[in-house]
DNA sequence: TTCTTATTCAAGTAGGTACTTGAATAAGAA
DNA sequence: TTCTTATTCAAGTACCTACTTGAATAAGAA
């Protein structure tokens, strides 16, 4: 025992996630993942690859032990495979954070700038919540909504804010939140809101990380 | 903004830290740069490399931003870039260690049977720190001693443990620790006292999860 | 059964990665 | 200055990866 051979192997063995997690498409797909299970071709929908590609980088994912797969009829079902995986995922973005010089710009160039939307951080959200002084926007799309969500959270698609507008009170505090840093709806959302005079703030982080947080969610019943 | 082109650019950046990790030679260069910074050379021989092949990998974990540098005299010392960078690896541990099913082998080929050992927790090596009847040892080599250590614990590096086993006074509890769950040192030193009478005991797991955890530490002034 | 739809498989191509070898730097010692 | 040592650079090779294309499965509907 103990031999070269083997420690190289065992190592080699180790960073097969890491290598899984190497590729932006796929990392695309873990994030996703990270709001609920979906079929390979909203995957492809998603990350704007063929369905064939996507299907491989699944079967990647797959074989490294990111993520499960299950067949309902004619589709197939892919999930992240564990909180594990999610918190591989989370630590992987904060070391990128931590220190990529150009990651700012990046991001800048992706979500635009950030300087006129308020946030708010978790904590303030669930003191707020308490006081039930504030309303709670889930800007994801539906099916996400329904996998979980905040307590209490009102589901408003980004797609349908414009039209839905008028079922918030003018005057009442708004939050919206999304599916996490590198997500765009809330965003928005905040923008189309605060156009229209409303007091919305946007979640500083999404679903996931509020879930990872070990902060109760709520399930609508499919 | 928010076109597919600067998202698919900000992913691709997120996972350069994936990307740079996802060598089984690099994981085990950070899992030694974990104990203490090091030297080209240094490296190289940990892991059975030429130094030119250890040299571009380390650069390549420099591109990534997982390691610093700086030179002294003719000498470049490596070392860890953070705090972000050991949760990552131990992240990525843990997710293989979630569900490679063949990883157990693996494990097993390189570290051996260890049913025959006895393992103590941190949070009972705490305990019995506080009530002082136990003897610590540090098993890493003397250089990793110096860079930080468990309050208390004595360096004996592994190569000198069968010399020096008359330090140890029979009767006493041993508690020995090393770099990590996947390394030998410990192992083999527990084995080297039991079969000399001793009550020896391995700590699961090493210093970088003892430090991880927020624990004291010990420096010696170097 | 045939048809449709979702997914996977197989083969091909362009570019990337890991390692080797030998030469080039760069700091310090003589 | 020349010599030595530690590290990096550059070029080459074998293998791996990401994506494409078109064909093959596999489940359900007609």
């Amino acid at each position: 025992m103990a031999d070269q051979q083997d420690k190289e192997a065992l190592f080699d063995a180790l960073v097969e996630a890491a290598k899984a997690l190497g590729n932006g498409r796929r990392a695309e797909l873990i994030d996703i993942l990270g709001q609920g299970e979906r079929s390979v071709e909203e995957l492809a929908v998603e990350i704007h690859q063929t369905v064939a590609n996507t299907s491989q980088h699944l079967q990647r994912l797959l074989r490294a032990g990111l993520v499960c797969s299950r067949r309902s009829g004619t589709r197939i079902y892919y999930s992240l495979a564990g909180t594990a995986v999610e918190r591989l995922w989370r630590a992987l973005r904060e070391t990128a954070e931590a220190h990529a010089r150009e990651l700012g710009d990046l991001v800048r160039a992706y979500v635009g700038d950030r300087a006129d939307l308020s946030t708010i951080t978790r904590d303030e959200l669930r003191l707020r919540l308490r006081q039930g002084d504030v309303v709670v926007l889930d800007v994801r799309p539906a099916q996400e909504y329904k996998a979980g969500h905040i307590p209490g959270a009102l589901s408003m698609p980004f797609s349908d804010v414009k039209s839905r507008l008028h079922e918030v009170s003018q005057g009442s505090q708004i939050v919206a939140y999304c599916r996490g840093p590198y997500c765009l709806y809330a965003d928005e959302a905040v923008r189309l809101l605060t156009d229209e005079g409303h007091l919305a703030t946007r979640l500083e982080e999404g679903f996931p990380e509020w879930k990872a947080a070990g902060l109760p969610i709520e399930q609508s019943d499919s």
